[in-house]
DNA sequence: GTCTATAATGAGATAGAC
DNA sequence: GTCTATCTCATTATAGAC
């Protein structure tokens, strides 16, 4: 269970990817980030270049592994049913984000917050759009093989109302509960995001037209 | 209908508006700011203090508009109706906020996205708490009358997430179409938000336990 | 790959005349 | 209330020795 020290590079991302996430892109200087990492200052133009090159960095580093999660239990899930449910999709996709946030260490906590500031940003969010397009277009499609009747456009408009609410349910004010200390068993793992899913469920299939499932 | 020339100050706030509601508060130097503005770099010292106080002021100057008409709408809504529904509560909480964006002026528009970028901020947001405490109490005692056996606090969380699911509705990257131009008339007002509105009040019915209105 | 030192610019805020 | 001018400090990035 032995890891290696982290690199100077990893330092750098580790302490900028806590920064980031708490003070937003202009709100951290390049000198806060190699105080906090504990190397020189320009160690960072080093092996970065620069402050928004070591930004994407920070940014691409973890959002790879998640995607991958997500298309992994996507796939999971087409070979366990015929016909997933809506829910199914949702968890698939909200699930892996979960489990990383309370288990894959404090980096993954930061970086809720640093995917939420991004969201909001113009300047920072066609970074994010270009890593995620492939995998939400897999999660359309299987939401519209779960739901075959339902106007593509509203279905789009409900899986982006429940991203919206996903990112916000990971950092904002009412932010999951236990999900800092990272300490969540099982049950609680489910119990945490059970109301995220419940309300983006039925907030779904109501958009979708189906008066038969409200 | 002639409207009297903006003061320095109001030209100063409408600038600093703009400005902070793109590249929030670190990315915006008080150069630009007075830049825009069209006025010299010291008045903004002079007639604001400091560049927090601004800031502060660029908030306080709507959200207190905001708020009373939320509170008029819901009491009116308490006068017409003997026992609103969930939805007509949550109407009178988001409309309002629809109307200002789309018709209240440029300055609206910059504003929602300025709220959507404070709700991320751990440093900005309890500027925004204090202002909205009273006004979020009125509205969950009238959502508990709404669903009177429902429990508090799943009523709060559903509250929280609509709330969030509206400022992102309003700014992010899924707004709401036709929002920019500020020309919608009352139909496209309706349509406006009616997405927003189904799948929110979809959720929260959901989330309090109401299997008979799933 | 890491060090010291510094360049070059931008930041927020203020002094004092008018 | 507005002007010009400037102060002081922090910013990102780089040069050159080791």
């Amino acid at each position: 269970m032995s890891t290696t020290p982290p690199s100077t590079a990893e330092r750098i991302l580790d302490a900028a990817e806590a920064l980031f996430a708490n003070k937003g892109y202009d709100g951290v200087s390049v000198r806060a980030i190699t105080d906090l990492a504990g190397v020189r200052l320009n160690l960072l133009s080093y092996h970065f270049g620069s402050k928004a090159a070591l930004f994407e960095a920070v940014i691409d580093r973890r959002l790879d592994v998640l995607n991958e999660r997500r298309r992994t239990a996507l796939a999971a899930l087409a070979s366990r049913k015929a016909t997933p449910s809506v829910e199914d999709v949702l968890v698939a996709f909200i699930r892996p984000y979960l489990e990383l946030a309370a288990r894959g260490g404090p980096g993954w906590i930061s970086y809720t917050r640093l995917i939420s500031q991004i969201c909001q940003s113009d300047v920072h969010s066609p970074l994010l759009e270009t890593h995620m397009k492939e995998t939400l277009n897999l999660f359309l499609d299987a939401l519209f093989q779960a739901l075959p009747q339902a106007d593509r456009k509203d279905l789009t408009r409900g899986f982006y109302f429940t991203i919206a609410l996903m990112v916000s349910a990971f950092s904002g004010a009412g932010r999951i509960d236990g999900l800092v200390q990272g300490q969540l068993d099982d049950d609680a793992l489910d119990a945490a995001y059970r109301p995220l899913l419940t309300y983006s469920t039925a907030g779904l299939l109501s958009l979708c037209g189906r008066p038969e499932d409200r």
